[in-house]
DNA sequence: TAATTTAATTGGTGTCACGAACTAAGGAGT
DNA sequence: ACTCCTTAGTTCGTGACACCAATTAAATTA
């Protein structure tokens, strides 16, 4: 996941080596995590704060609900939130129709911050892809585009 | 960096909401990485040590080289080489010039462990990429080869 | 040799993740 | 109504991780 394979042949643009699929999105994700928790290191949050506010910027979902779409244990949940609702970034209000729930929303200072992240974090990742051309940076959101919608559809 | 912004015009393919460049990369790291905790999940890793594990399939750095590939702090390897090595994952070997510091190499089980978490990996992100065609899969493979390459090389 | 830099560790704090056990509320079945 | 079971969320205990600041010991420089 991190080493550098047997060359290739002769890169067609530059000296670039193949790293294969598993290998390339593996490191590729890395860096990736590694900008965004730079980002969110320069604003006193972790990734996954980070995270839980984009998730938050278009759902008022409940714990549970949450917890299953960041892929973490429903006891997992209970801290995030706490530590989120303890800087005034989020906040529970008591579900309308079951009293054990509680819906989970942004609040306005935690939507401020998460747009200044957002602008950051977007120069961060342009950064990264500083480069490619103009059409490969199109081409890859488009790829990553398409690889998303489909496990986030499902 | 999580939500679904404006619908584009028309998919070309499917219905493919382009996420952007910002949050299609957000998106799709947090998928690798998930897939990738998983696999070390099942073999009682993080994915922290599996990095490790593929950082040392082909390197033998000292710590300091090796918290500075990881974008880790120095006292945050000592922990982390700590635990690998009480799992005889990993060795520290006493460098030949500088009596302080100190080669860290994958053991024989180190590398066994690390070959087995790369085929389920690759099976893992293959399932992720399974619904593109061949054609994308290879250029999606290219695209992230460029990117990383380029950054890892500086 | 004395002063400085470098490699690594230690200790302290906080985040995060999990599983197991628990509370409280909702629903089923009788 | 009244058990029984499921569901939502929290609490507790444990461990991995990450950082910073301070420390030790070796290497380098002056």
């Amino acid at each position: 996941m991190q080493n550098k394979p047997t060359a290739e042949p002769a890169g067609a643009d530059q000296d670039i080596e193949d790293l294969g699929l598993v290998d390339g999105l593996a490191q590729l994700s890395f860096l990736v995590q590694g900008a965004l928790g730079k980002v969110a290191a320069e604003h006193g949050l972790s990734v996954v704060q980070l995270r839980l506010l984009g998730v938050l910027r278009d759902r008022t979902p409940g714990m549970q609900e949450l917890a299953h779409h960041l892929g973490l244990d429903k006891s997992s949940m209970t801290g995030l939130v706490d530590r989120a609702e303890r800087r005034d970034l989020v906040r529970r209000t008591p579900a309308a129709h079951d009293r054990r729930s509680f819906l989970v929303s942004i609040t306005p200072a935690g939507q401020q911050l998460a747009r200044q992240c957002e602008a950051l974090a977007s120069r961060r990742i342009l950064d990264l892809t500083a480069h490619l051309t103009e059409a490969q940076r199109g081409h890859l959101a488009l790829l990553a585009s398409a690889l998303v919608n489909h496990h986030t559809t499902i």
